[in-house]
DNA sequence: GCGCCAATAATTGGCGCCAATGTCTGCCGA
DNA sequence: TCGGCAGACATTGGCGCCAATTATTGGCGC
C-alpha cells in the first residue's frame, strides 16, 4: 500500500468546476508532441504510415498510448485512420489546402487587427525580441528557420489576446504545413525574408490596414508556392529515387 | 448490441497507395453523435458527469467505445477529462466564452461575405427554403427551434464553399452552445426572430457590407444574453430547483 | 510470361481482467 | 457535536490476449 498523502479539501460536491485539478490535456502527451514536432519539422511526410507497434517501440511506450495519441491526432485531422489498415500522416486534398489558406487569411487578418488594438509595452517588447531573433538566425539551420517562421504567426495570435483564435491559428499552421509538404513544387524558393519584418514593423507602427494587407499578401505568397499536381505516390517515389541514384534498370546494372 | 463496423467491400487487388478507401471518421460514431445532439439540444448541461459504465449501458455498447468517443470529444473541447476522475461536459470559462463569440464574429463575417460572393441559383434556393422553414416552424417545439437556428449559420457556412471554415463554424457553434448553457441568465428572451430573416434577405440581395454588419450585430445580441456570474454549481442548482418546485424545507414537505 | 487465386503472416480492433486512484461512509477521539 | 481518519466501495487507467481483417507471397492455370 502506497502512502497516499494528498491534500484533502473541504469539498462537499467534487464538481469539476471549483478546483479544476488535473485537467488532462492530450497536447502534453509526449507521443503527440513527438509526432507534431516531427511533422512541423518536415521529418514526417504526408502519407507516411504510422504503425502502432513500430511507434510504440520507437517512442518507448505501450501500444495503447500510441492508439490514444493517433486517435487524438486523427480528430485534429493531422493523421488519417483507416479501418483495419492503420494511421497515416494526413494528406490534404488540393481543394482542402486552398481552403486552409483561405481560412488562415481570414483568421490571421483578425489576429493582426486585434494584436494592434491590444498592443502594449509588453507585447511590443515581445514582438521586437522575436523580430530580432528572426533577423539574426542561422539561415542554414532549416529546422530552426521553420520553427521561427511559425513562431511569428503564433506570436501575433498570442498578442491578439484570444486563445480560441490562437488555437485555431496553431491548428491551421500545422495543417498548412502538411499541405505545403504535400504540394510544394521542388524548386520553390523560401518564404521571402522581408515578409515578417514588414508585418512586424507595421504592427509596431499600429498601421492596421497596411498590416492586414501585408499579412494577406504574405499568406498568398506562401500559397503560391504550391501546385496542384503533387499527388504522385510511393511508386513514383521509388522510380524517382532509383533514377536519381542512376540505376536505369536491373539488366543494365548486371551487364 | 454490438456496433456493426463490418463494411464488406469487394476489392480485388487494390494498390496500397492509390485508393485508400474507408477513412474512419469519429464524427460518424453513434456515441459521439448521441452526446453531440444531446448537448446541442441542451439535454446535457455543462458540468454533467459522463461516467463510462453508465454511458456504455445507456447507449448499449462497450466501455472502450465510450472511452474513444470521450477522448475524441475531449480533444474537441466539448468534454473535459480529469485524471482518474472521469469526463464531464465542458464548462467554458467566462473569458473563453467571450473569445468564442469573438472568433465567431470573425469567421461568420467571412462566411457571409464568401456566401454572397459564391451565391448561385442553387444556393439561393437553399437559403430561401431554409428561411421558409424557419419562418413557419413551431415555436413551441424548443428542440426544433434550436436545430433550425443552428442550421441557419451552418447553411451560411456551407454556402461559403469552404469546408475548413464550415468545420470551424460547426465547432464554434457547439462550444458557444455550451457557453450559453453555462452563463445564460434565467430570464433571457429567445434570439430575436428577425435576425435570421434580415441576414438572409441581405445575403439574397447581395448587400455584403450590410449582411456582415447584421451578422455581427446578431452575434453580439446573442452574446449579450449571457452574464459572467453563472458559475454557481450543483448545490445552488439544487436549491434553485427546489425553490422552483415550491418546497421550502423538508419539514414543511413532510408536514 | 501474365494474371488470378489461395495460404500465410503481419497488423489492427476489441474485450476482459487487474491495478491505481478518487470518493464516500462509518468510526473514533477531542 | 464536530473534525479528522481509516477502511470499503466505485470508477478509471492500463495491459495482455485473442479475433478480425488486410497485405504479401507463393502457387497454379491459361
Amino acid at each position: 500500500m502506497k502512502r497516499t498523502h494528498t491534500v484533502k479539501r473541504k469539498r462537499k460536491r467534487a464538481g469539476p468546476s471549483s478546483p479544476l485539478l488535473d485537467p488532462r490535456n492530450m497536447d502534453d502527451d509526449p507521443v503527440v508532441q513527438g509526432i507534431l514536432t516531427a511533422i512541423s519539422q518536415k521529418r514526417l511526410k504526408p502519407g507516411t504510415k504510422l504503425g502502432e507497434d513500430r511507434l510504440a517501440k520507437a517512442l518507448g511506450t505501450t501500444r495503447i498510448h500510441i492508439r490514444q495519441a493517433l486517435a487524438h491526432l486523427a480528430s485534429r485531422k493531422i493523421v488519417m485512420q483507416f479501418l483495419n489498415r492503420g494511421a497515416f500522416v494526413y494528406r490534404p486534398t488540393w481543394d482542402e489546402a486552398r481552403e486552409m489558406f483561405a481560412a488562415r487569411r481570414v483568421i490571421e487578418a483578425a489576429t493582426v487587427s486585434a494584436a494592434i488594438d491590444l498592443l502594449d509595452k509588453n507585447g511590443r517588447a515581445e514582438l521586437k525580441a522575436h523580430m530580432a531573433r528572426e533577423a539574426g538566425h542561422d539561415r542554414n539551420d532549416r529546422w530552426a528557420s521553420l520553427s521561427l517562421t511559425a513562431d511569428f504567426h503564433i506570436l501575433i495570435a498570442k498578442l491578439a489576446g484570444n486563445r480560441v483564435l490562437l488555437d485555431m491559428t496553431r491548428e491551421l499552421m500545422l495543417r498548412t504545413s502538411l499541405a505545403i509538404a504535400t504540394f510544394e513544387r521542388p524548386g520553390s524558393p523560401d518564404c521571402s525574408p522581408d515578409a515578417h519584418p514588414d508585418i512586424g514593423s507595421l504592427v509596431l507602427a499600429r498601421n492596421k490596414t497596411a498590416a492586414i494587407h501585408a499579412m494577406a499578401h504574405h499568406l498568398e505568397e506562401i500559397e503560391e508556392r504550391i501546385k496542384p499536381d503533387g499527388d504522385t505516390r510511393d511508386d513514383d517515389d521509388l522510380t524517382t529515387i532509383f533514377k536519381e541514384i542512376g540505376v536505369r534498370s536491373v539488366n543494365s546494372a548486371n551487364a
